[in-house]
DNA sequence: TATCATTTTGAATGTTCATTCAAAATAATA
DNA sequence: TATTATTTTGAATGAACATTCAAAATGATA
């Protein structure tokens, strides 16, 4: 049998930048062939058809995405300092020239209207987005109990999804930082003239 | 000269709810004709082309939102209150059938990376929604000043970024109230058991 | 080497897209 | 009523769209 001669990661990757800057409608396949350099066959044999490489673009972005929190907040010398860093990276994030918010946000907003299917990729978006809810709420359960968790975490939920849209104000950073000094002031923010 | 047969406004408030809802290049000018009834010359006469018809959408959803903040917050017996009631709505508003979040934001995300024009969609989403934050600024300059009003209006936006990302989740009203509670905790929240 | 399942090619398909424009209709004005 | 500026009609245009498929290429296996 034929080998495979594309890495299956790496177009992804680029669907992935493709997809998360112009979006579903906005982005043709035409575009994707001309970044991965594959052929038009190619793409759907390997993904069936638009909606499928884009799923699988969703999927890749989501797990890193998860993946990343966990090792942020894992790094850190406690789980507040953790939630910090990861709401730095955001910001950070927000400074690249060629910024575009958050992947499942975007598809999100775009898909809400059109996609109605139990599995459809809106779907999926509000799936992940509610796991990584979930996966502050169960950070902050160390310190604080079930309910005081569970409203933090919609608290850090609020917050993220405004830096992801705040960001595209140009040179935003250090209003961006002094909006969750103001909004979540029980967490360990560090001065930023030490 | 021929009478002009059609109320701009109306149709205007049709390429908003299309717009609103499936985006722009979600929305095609045969789904416009088909709900305003318009053949396509008279579209294209009226407002020269999709982009055009799109940006008097995006003024006339921006002119009726920010005169809603100011109605509503002049309403209430004082600023603090006001700014309850007009994130309240804002939580009502996620509670429609149709929800789609809000027209200006969701410019903002889709266009971003492909409309770079000074003046374009992209500038004017953002143009009007840092004009929004001004007002909120003006008004908590009654009680704070200038550093700490500018502050809370930078948090205040967060927080309506986040719900009207938030808001897609089903049955999130009263998880939002918590949010608000725990990340504005400056502003007169009623009890919502009395 | 011959077989065969798999992958790649890339032109072709049919649909939908935004937009145009000559012609017809309209109504204010002369 | 005749003139004229304006609006409406709706079929036509050409580009871009997602997708298909028969044929060719590939390489593991017999």
């Amino acid at each position: 049998m034929a080998k495979v001669l594309f890495k299956r990661e790496e177009v992804i990757e680029h669907a992935i930048k493709l997809f998360g800057q112009h979006g579903y409608t906005g982005t043709s396949m035409q575009q994707i062939i001309e970044v991965t350099g594959l052929q038009a066959g190619s793409i759907y044999h390997a993904f069936g058809n638009k909606e499928g490489l884009y799923k699988e673009a969703l999927k890749q972005y989501s797990d890193k995405s998860i993946q990343r929190i966990t090792r942020v907040v894992e790094a850190a010398p406690n789980v507040q300092l953790g939630i910090c860093s990861a709401l730095e990276d955001i910001i950070d994030a927000s400074m690249a020239k060629d910024y575009c918010s958050c992947f499942l946000l975007k598809t999100q907003i775009e898909l809400a209207a059109s996609d109605t299917s139990e599995d459809g990729l809106y779907a999926f978006s509000l799936k992940r987005l509610a796991q990584t809810e979930e996966l502050y709420k169960s950070y902050l359960q160390v310190q604080y109990d079930s309910e005081e968790s569970a409203a933090k975490a919609t608290s850090i939920m609020l917050h993220i999804f405004g830096l992801r849209v705040y960001g595209y104000q140009k040179k935003s950073a250090q209003k961006m930082r002094a909006g969750l000094v103001q909004g979540l002031p029980w967490l360990p923010w560090s001065n930023p003239h030490n």
